[in-house]
DNA sequence: GGGGTGACAATTC
DNA sequence: GGAATTGCCACCC
């Protein structure tokens, strides 16, 4: 399998995430049938042009992946919040094996 | 081929 | 919950 089908797998996955949702880095990669690939994802997203829901992904701890005192982390917590997050001290509540929410929000493709 | 780096993660203390 | 350690993989020098 060349590594180009797995970027574009990873990269559907991306764009796949719900708007108002999050997911963390390992779980993209996991969800795209890639597990252990998280860094790739980071890879793949910072080459990205920018086409992709970039700020839906976040690290596993529900931190922003970024300083906080950079731009990007201010652009990311933004765009969170103008989708309804609630973004606390630069991070969010990730809910795994929560609720009824998750399967709704992990539903298969 | 070796060594360092990074939008990461699981484990352990 | 945090800090340190180890694993991971693509990329660059």
């Amino acid at each position: 399998m060349g590594e180009k089908n797995i970027k574009q797998a990873i990269i559907r996955r991306i764009r796949a995430i719900p708007r108002g949702t999050v997911m963390a880095y390992g779980d993209v990669a996991a969800a795209a049938g890639f597990p252990g690939r998280a860094r790739l994802v980071a890879r793949i997203l910072s080459e990205s042009d920018g086409d992709l829901p970039w700020h839906r992904v976040l690290r596993a701890s529900g931190q922003i992946a970024f300083p906080p005192d950079s731009p990007l982390f201010a652009e990311q917590t933004q765009r969170l919040r103008a989708e309804g997050v609630r973004v606390e001290n630069g991070r969010v509540k990730l809910r795994r094996s929560g609720p009824d929410l998750d399967a709704l929000l992990w539903a298969p493709d």
